[in-house]
This record gives C-alpha cells, sequence and structure tokens, in this order.
DNA sequence: ATCTAATTTCTCGACTGTCGAGAAAAAAGC
DNA sequence: GCTTTTTTCTCGACAGTCGAGAAATTAGAT
C-alpha cells in the first residue's frame, strides 16, 4: 500500500534536503542553500528560522565578507546539538570514535579485541562506550546515535549481529551494550556496506553523478561485499549480501562457517596459506592469519613458484566466479575492490577475469570495471559518517516536539 | 540527492492513493475510500470531485441500498478513459489482450509466432496491435498503454529486449512496433518478473502482509526468474536477474546462449533431454523441444530409468545450487515455482534439495519455502495488469492538465 | 403520516505549507 | 553621500489537509 501524503511530511522532507544540503557542502549562505535544493528562497527563509529556533543550526560567525552586496549569513549544524559514537569492530581491535553533530571528530582511540563469549565482548564495548562519552565529558544522554560496523551478516533491521566470523551464528545484539543513561539509538552494518555507501557518495560529489550501481569488494582473511544503488526517491539503497559464504564449488574445501565449497574458503587469507601448503581442503581452517604469512606466500609466487601462484590464481577465480554471478542477479556494474589483500592484485588479477569472463552477462556487458582504492579504514569511517548523519538529521527532523516547544 | 516536495505532490500522492484503493477493491463508496486510504472525509471529497471532474472516475449507477442512512455513492473508474494492450510473447504464439480502463477485459486473440529476423518480428506486432483496436473499434489514441512481455533479459528504462532466447544479443525494440495515430507508451518486462509481482500482490490481498519479499522461478525450455519485494514507499521493487544463465558450473555444459554452463543448460529442457541421451555438453542446444519429448523422459525416470532419472536429479541440482546463490545475494526468501517444468517436480525436488541444502545461507536461515504455482499464464496476465494500473494511474494523475483543463 | 435514529456525504473555516515579487539590509564603488 | 550590487527577509496569493458539524436520505418506530 501507498503511503498517505501530507503537509507536514512536505516540511519534513524539505527539511531534511536542507540539513543534508548542509551535510554535503559544509557551511552554506541562504541563496547557495537555496541553489541547491531547489527550494524558493522564501521556503529557506522559513526552514531556516525552524530549524535555528529548534536549536539544529545556527548563523556562523561572520567570515571576511567578499564582494560588494549584504553580507552573507552562513549556517552550518550546531556542534552540541547532539553527538555520534562509531564503533569499528576489526578482527583485532575496537576503535572507537566521537564526532559532534557537526561532523567533527572530537575524539578517538581503540582498544585490543579481547578473548571470551558474546557477553564478555558486549561488555567491553559497553565499557568503551562509556570511556568515550567520560573522556570527552560528554553528557550520555547527548549521544543521538551509536553505529557499529564489523564483518559478518548484520540483522536487517535490529542492530544484532546474525552471524560473524568470531561468533559464529550465535547472535549478538548490540542494543545490550547501552545500560541506563543512554538514549542513543544503535545501529549495526556490515563494514563492506558501508564501504560501498561511501564510494557511491564520493561518486555523487565528484562527478555528480556517474554510474547508479557499484559493488565493494574486500579482500582479507574473509571477504566482504557491498552493493550501493542511487535509487529514485532519492536516498541509495545499500545492502551486504553474503557474498564471502556463497557456493563457490559444491561439496568443496570446507569454510569457517562450517559449509563447504563457499567463495571464502578459496579466496580468503586462511584458504590462500591452505592453497600455498597443499595441505587438505577438509583442513580445519586458520582462526587468524598473519598477513606477514601471505605476504611470504606472495613474495615466492612472484619470484616464480608455481604452487604459491596457483593459490592466488585459484583465490582470484573464485573471486570472479562469484562476481561473474553477482553481476547475474544484480546486474552489471563497477568493482571497487579493497581491503589488505589488494596488496595482492597483480597475482590475484588474471583469476578474476578469467573467472568473470565465461559467463553470458560479462560477454554481453563487457568486462565490469575494477578498480583498486586501497584506502579501506577511511571508508568505513566515511560510511558510518554519510550513514549515520542521514539516520540522525531524520530523527530530529521526525521529533516534530524538537521542531516546535523548542520555539517557546 | 534526495527529491524536494511541494503540495502539489501530496495531492499527486493522495489521489494515485485513492485510485490504487479503488484498482484493489473495485467499487467503493466516499467512507470505504476513507477508511483503505487513511485520508480524511474532507479529502476524499475533494479528491474525489477532482478526479471526477478529470473524467477518471464515475459515480456508478445507484444499486440496491441496503441498511438505513443517506446511501452509498460507489466511485469506479470510467472504462472509457483509456485502454490497455498486453502483448505476451511466448515461444510459438504471440496472445493479445485489451483491457478498458476498469480492468475490464474486452478482447483475446492469439497469433502464431512467424520465422524471420526482429523486423518482421516487430511488423508482426504492429499488426496484431492494429487488429486489436480495429477489432473492438477503438481509437489508437485512447489507448494508454502497450504492456509487452517476454522471457529474456529486458532494458531496465527501455521497451528494449536486449536479449533473448530467440534472436540473441540483437535488440528488438517494441517502441518501433507503434506506428502513426498511436500515442501509447510502451513497456517491456520479462516474463517471470510479472509472475513474481503478481504473486506478492496476490499476498498483499490475502494475507495483508506475508514475507515481504518473494522469488518466482519459472521453469521450461529456458529458466526465469523473478524478485518482488515490498519496499518502503509502498510501490513493490520487481526484478529479473538474468538468473537463467548465471554460471552453474565452469567450463560446462554448452547453453544457448553461447557461454559453458550456465544454470539453463543444465536445467533447461534442451538440457534435460542432452543429458538423458548422453549427448555430449558441447553439442549445440536444439532450438525448440516439444514438452511430450520431456515426457517420456519423465514417464521412463518414473519407471526407473537411471540416466533419465540423472537427468531430472542434475538439473535440480543445478537449480538448487542457483537458489542457493540466490540467496546468498539477495538473502533468504521463499520460492515459487512455477512454468511447464512443474510437472516434474517429483523428479527434480529432490535434486532441488540437495543443492540447496550445502550453503551457509540455509543452514543460517533453514531451508526456503518451497511452493509449486501451476498457473503460469494468468499470473503473467495478473502481473501485466498489476504494473500497467499502476504506471497508467501514475501517468494520469501527473499530467496535470487532465485534471485541470477539463474541469472547464 | 410523521417523527426519530442512523448513516453517509458534503461544506466551512482553521491550519500548514510553498512560491513569486518586491521591500529591506548592508557593503563596495564612484 | 549617493548609487549599484547582492543578499536576506517579508507579505500576500495559492494549494492542500483536517476536524467539526451541517445537510441529505433512508429505515424503522409511533
Amino acid at each position: 500500500m501507498l503511503a498517505k501524503s501530507s503537509t507536514e511530511l512536505v516540511r519534513q522532507q524539505n527539511s531534511a534536503l536542507v540539513l543534508s544540503a548542509l551535510r554535503r557542502h559544509g557551511r552554506l549562505a541562504h541563496t547557495e542553500i537555496s541553489d541547491a535544493t531547489g527550494l524558493a528562497s522564501a521556503t529557506i527563509s522559513s526552514i531556516t528560522a525552524d530549524l535555528e529556533r529548534a536549536r539544529i543550526i545556527e548563523k556562523s560567525e561572520q567570515q571576511a565578507t567578499v564582494g560588494r552586496g549584504r553580507p552573507r549569513v552562513l549556517f552550518s549544524q550546531r556542534r552540541n546539538c547532539g553527538y555520534l559514537i562509531t564503533v569499528i569492530i576489526s578482527s583485532d581491535l575496537i576503535q572507537y570514535s566521537l564526532i559532534d553533530y557537526a561532523g567533527t571528530l572530537l575524539d578517538r582511540f581503540s582498544e585490543p579485541r579481547g578473548e571470551g563469549g558474546t557477553a564478555a565482548f558486549l561488555a567491553a564495548i559497553s565499557a568503551g562506550l562509556e570511556r568515550a562519552v567520560e573522556r570527552s565529558r560528554i553528557d550520555r544522554g547527548s549521544v543521538l546515535l551509536v553505529s557499529v560496523s564489523s564483518k559478518g551478516l548484520a540483522h536487517p533491521s535490529e542492530p544484532v549481529l546474525v552471524w560473524s566470523p568470531v561468533f559464529g551464528s550465535q547472535p549478538v545484539d548490540f542494543a545490550a551494550a547501552l545500560k541506563d543513561g543512554w538514549h542513543a539509538k544503535v545501529i549495526l552494518n556490515n563494514e563492506t556496506l558501508l564501504v560501498a555507501g561511501a564510494l557511491l557518495e564520493r561518486q555523487v560529489k565528484t562527478q555528480g553523478g556517474g554510474e547508479p550501481v557499484l559493488a565493494a569488494l574486500s579482500l582479507g582473511h574473509s571477504i566482504g561485499l557491498g552493493i550501493a544503488r542511487r535509487v529514485a526517491g532519492g536516498v541509495p539503497e545499500i545492502s551486504a549480501p553474503n557474498f564471502g559464504h556463497m557456493l563457490h564449488m559444491p561439496n568443496g574445501g570446507l569454510c569457517r562457517c562450517g559449509a563447504r565449497g563457499c567463495v571464502e574458503a578459496y579466496a580468503g587469507f586462511y584458504a590462500i596459506l591452505r592453497a600455498a601448503f597443499e595441505v587438505p581442503l577438509d583442513t580445519i581452517p586458520a582462526k587468524f592469519v598473519p598477513v606477514a604469512e601471505i605476504d611470504k606466500i606472495a613474495a615466492r609466487a612472484r619470484q616464480g613458484n608455481r604452487m604459491a601462484q596457483l593459490a592466488f590464481r585459484n583465490a582470484g577465480a573464485a573471486l570472479g566466479y562469484g562476481l561473474s554471478r553477482l553481476l547475474s542477479l544484480h546486474g552489471h556494474m563497477p568493482v571497487f575492490i579493497t581491503g589488505p589483500g589488494t596488496r595482492y592484485q597483480d597475482l590475484l588479477q588474471a583469476g578474476i577475469e578469467e573467472g568473470l569472463a565465461q559467463t553470458h552477462v560479462v560477454r554481453l556487458g563487457g568486462m565490469p570495471g575494477l578498480t583498486v582504492v586501497p584506502d579501506e579504514p577511511s571508508l568505513v569511517f566515511e560510511g558510518h559518517l554519510n550513514l549515520a548523519f542521514s539516520i540522525v538529521d531524520q530523527d530530529i527532523i521526525g521529533s516534530r516536539q524538537s521542531m516546535q516547544a523548542a520555539g517557546e
């Protein structure tokens, strides 16, 4: 069923539009907002007045005026309107970042990821969040959103990790990490989903468009994939399919997930290690492989060692076949490769292309663009900010009380 | 970028809401529309008055009033507001249906699909369309939409068949089938996409909800797949990925598409034939296999013939592995199996389940629901109507002239 | 035959929103 | 000090939704 519309929703939508223009371009003047949003000047006056009264945005201190005419009044988000904490979970560390409403990074620290079960893990995160607010002397209640990312499968609507390399199918509910005194909403997303979102937003910013859809492939100990698509409504649609554990080969090598023949069981770091040393494919996979170990194999491969070369080539082929299936089921799209595994791109490339080349989609639409994007951590952080602020802004605008009561 | 909103769009949205309620439930009274849409009674008055003035809806002739109180006034679409033609292309026939704006089928006929290239094909369709309007003495100009369906890959936005079993990658632009005097828009969709859309709408109607996503799998000479998803906005999102030509097995059997190892090259009718007779897998596939031929193989399989059994089982496995990949990349969802191939479900089932069972998604989310839905043709037609009328209604409402000028 | 209750449709005024035009503000140049 | 230029702000017109209650119309009671 379609949703009904009303004049209030119109104002909400257009307020969101103003706020998102401010996010994208930073400080803007009245006229600039009007240009960016397409709304009439009078409408901008009305909306900015509302937002200012609600203490969501503020007029920046005057900067040196340039050119003649009435000086511009720049608007920007009120820094202490609220805060955002991002929690980036990787295999060995948990990184916490505190960001104010204007998007400025206030604090960042990492803590080693301890051993133990999900309870201990959640307790550690809970402590980390407490530490984050205490270090900056910020009221817990003013944290609007905690944005968590991890590898693995996130529940589509709840902040629950449905499957992860570390805890398997034992669910982890991050909502439980917030104790009393916190009012923040908690969201959880797959890491590579955020990367895909960040890449799409970068495209919008630089080319003002470009292809409307892309995939991000993260190579490392595990294999991550995110898809981002610009869709009619305006809000991009991002998802993180279970690519790493899609079937590559029936009855194939044993994977960390317990299944057989997953893509990861051929292309993950542990799989490359296994293949290079000709360990039987049903060997229980290594919990963790230091990058140095794979570097050694890569060095041998680059020196001509056949077995090492084959390990990378097969890994590439698993990825290529997997990508060909991705393109078959999601349509043709460019692929951006990121993660620690990109340093072996020279050894993987041939296999990837071989795997891709056979399929009908590729024969029809051509080889998809394969671009290596090295700096995964900043993409993840960017993705966090994009997604988190769009949610925070939506929530703030949605709660009409804040817009009206604050005006008293 | 988000889209800007305005009060006019609000009216558009709500008018569409009223029209879609009318589509779903048939004739409705003022109060019923209000209940169905959630709009205030006064708003319904205003909108229905507009639509009536624009000659889009009309008050039905009074029917026997029941119960006391002021008698209801029922609204329904004005039949001759415009017409819709559906063109359903199958391997041997082309079926034309003429439907009025109220959704009543006025005429239907089929013509054999001739030989020849794309030009001859388009000319035949052009003639078929002419015949459709002439038989019912309808003005070409009052046909609002021609909705075409076919197997194969449709262009995402244009009515162009990008790949089809018959014409291969030679594109067919159905817009060219309309000559002078026609103002209709032409849309083209994959047949199984329409099936998926129809199944989703049926779920909405009966259960008022149910799972928000499903897949339709059509088994026949070729393999079709459609995905339908209820999404926040209200308009369902339907797509037809290139499932049949997704890679099933690297360097596998030759497919009609020219690639090797496609799902279809193992699960299509010609593939079952090839496997049952132990013809080498790189044999050029048969253009067309009569169902009777496959029936014979099925009979032999049911009588215990090993080779025939294996042919079906391998076909099932190709489908099962393919579906497991679908679930990996699109999330867990129930699958509805349709098409002529459903009559061999008993022989395919085991293979399908075997192929599905191995994967991570299935181990996590359980075996997906597999439901056989026999009557594919009516699903296709239903899908045509759903999609076509939602577009027609949108267009009619969108063209503001019709709403205002008609009031003179 | 008339009155009352029930039910539905229609209308009015209040409210919220967008927009265009032009007034007001404020700095730079002459 | 006046003019030009540029930006912001304000006003009134217009479009839309909503709640309340009036108007319409029938069934049943008296």
